[in-house]
DNA sequence: TCGAAAAAGTGACCGTGGTCAATATAAAAT
DNA sequence: ATTTTATATTGACCACGGTCACTTTTTCGA
């Protein structure tokens, strides 16, 4: 079973996706038509789901690029030694993840990856993010009855909570990362 | 401006939330399509969202009900003071949580009041759940550098990524109570 | 009791994501 | 070159959530 691929199949990919960066520029990621990116690209409708499973796979995709992005840069700081350089080297993440309502609700959807086999673009982030974190800890002047893996954990949830809080009218009136930098002393530097 | 409500509009909402039920029972949340619903009440289509904004506005008000109940439930025992207690009791709650991917989605999707006026049943249930787990916290035997409050927020974040990482193949080795315990001994229990 | 105004209900219609049998093009076999 | 087979593309079509001008029913003042 050969599974050659042609060369126009990438070529039509590209256009695809070029085309709906194009549209999402204008408009934002939620204003996003299908109809329109196949326009943009000059294909029809069918050729959009032959390279894409549904329109959320292009989003994985292109959110995942940007996502991606974002931690590189976070990555470039160095390891953060207390929770404000902490969570400043962070910030380029959480700040494009909550940049849309619509892109923070697609982010956590498909933070989880449904199978081993096929762990999507932003699960992929997700594993990333992790990753990065959890090296930050072993030399951050953090608790020690934990490992740096279970810390980072912890970072995670905390900043997922915190940005959930950040839609929620509820808790509107601190700000989000007043609201982190609470959670993440408690968390990782506990008195008692 | 007289707003008078005609008693058959409390019979034909009843008629539409009993016939979402009856649906619901037979093949699930997600599975419930809005035409279904009204053939089953006997109501045209335009009359379901004269009654609801839109398909999720009934989605939550019944997966909040449900919700509620698992709260009610929640409370019913008394004041855990261990963390496993305390995964007992909130037990009937994670478990209706994850019950279905498409109500987990949902509730996470409307755990946030969008605005203090209009808080939706979900958001309710969250405040409600919080609220529970703070009392909880002012007997439970855990560190008192910090608030219950401040407690109550943390187990919460950590119920919502034990429920998260259910769903990721990554992380699925681990069951969900023993994940959520290690969360929460590390949590409301610091060794250092 | 009647008629106007308010409230509730209706169903044809639309927007948009997604499907699929048919067609066109490229690669491989002869 | 020609046929055969694999791969890509197409656009009419469908499913389903949601809208709205219109009709029916209820309420209430005169």
């Amino acid at each position: 079973m050969q599974k050659t691929i042609q060369k126009r199949t990438l070529k039509t990919r590209a256009k695809l996706i070029a085309a709906s960066e194009e549209v999402i520029s204008q408009g934002g990621y939620e204003a996003l038509r299908v109809e329109e990116v196949v326009q943009a690209a000059g294909v029809a409708k069918g050729t959009f789901f032959a390279h894409f499973r549904d329109k959320d796979a292009l989003m994985e995709i292109l959110i995942g690029e940007r996502l991606n992005a974002c931690l590189t840069q976070a990555e470039s700081h160095g390891a953060p030694k207390t929770v404000s350089e902490l969570i400043e080297a962070l910030d380029p993440v959480h700040q494009f993840m909550t940049s849309e309502r619509y892109v923070f609700d697609l982010i956590i959807r498909y933070s989880g990856a449904a199978a081993i086999a096929e762990i999507g673009p932003i699960a992929h982030c997700f594993e990333r993010y992790f990753r990065i974190v959890e090296g930050w800890m072993q030399t951050a002047d953090t608790r020690k009855d934990i490992t740096p893996e279970l810390l980072a954990e912890g970072v995670q949830a905390f900043a997922i909570q915190s940005m959930s809080l950040k839609y929620c009218a509820l808790h509107g009136a601190q700000s989000f990362s007043d609201r982190l930098g609470i959670y993440l002393n408690a968390w990782l530097t506990p008195a008692a």
